[in-house]
DNA sequence: ACAAGGATACCT
DNA sequence: GGTATCCTTGTC
């Protein structure tokens, strides 16, 4: 029986990249119609601070973005291109607007697969990461160490002019 | 190479 | 009210 531990709103109220490195090797997990489907999170990226131009929420608090200023475990999912979804976590304290966008787990590559897969829509918007929401990230112990991961500039985001090239994808080889 | 698709933010 | 834009993907 592998151990396995929900990880708490704690640990994303930290430095966005920080997390960002430690929830790879992490699971998420999805519950539907009474059966749980998990894979390990592989690839991610950080959106951090209100400066932040590859962020939605350079552009100050919309009712939109009101997510990522709020509490950090809560699931940000927007619809982009009319028609696939993004699933992003927040991260850091109440106030200050971060998140990290899940762009990968084991088998399943981009962010918009990912949803599908899952079946993550507007609905798991703006809630938390809990089992009681049937989405959640847990540790199954999977040791991850630095050589594990590797780096390199986010995706999709070259409008957002010197920030388009800091290296805020982390991804396991 | 490029169309699809709809919510969003920011105009008039 | 109109419209440019978008943290993408599948098919052309």
């Amino acid at each position: 029986m592998v151990r396995r531990q929900i990880l708490f709103p704690e640990f994303f109220a930290r430095p966005t990249l920080k997390v960002a490195r430690d929830i790879l090797g992490k699971f998420l997990v999805r519950e539907i119609g009474g059966r749980e489907m998990a894979a390990m999170i592989t690839e991610v990226e950080a959106y951090a601070g209100p400066q932040d131009l590859a962020s939605h929420a350079s552009r100050g608090k919309t009712p939109r973005t009101e997510v990522m200023f709020g509490k950090a475990g809560n699931w940000y999912v927007y619809l982009i291109y009319g028609m696939h979804h993004c699933l992003n976590v927040v991260t850091e304290k109440e106030g200050y607007p971060a998140a990290i966008l899940v762009r990968g787990v084991e088998g399943v590559y981009g962010p918009g697969r990912v949803c599908k897969r899952f079946k993550i829509n507007l609905l798991q918007n703006k809630k938390p990461s809990a089992k009681k929401t049937k989405l959640w990230v847990e540790d199954r112990r999977i040791k991850i160490t630095p050589r594990d991961i590797s780096r390199g500039p986010r995706i999709g985001v070259d409008y957002a002019g010197k920030w388009k090239d800091k290296k805020w994808r982390f991804y396991l080889a």
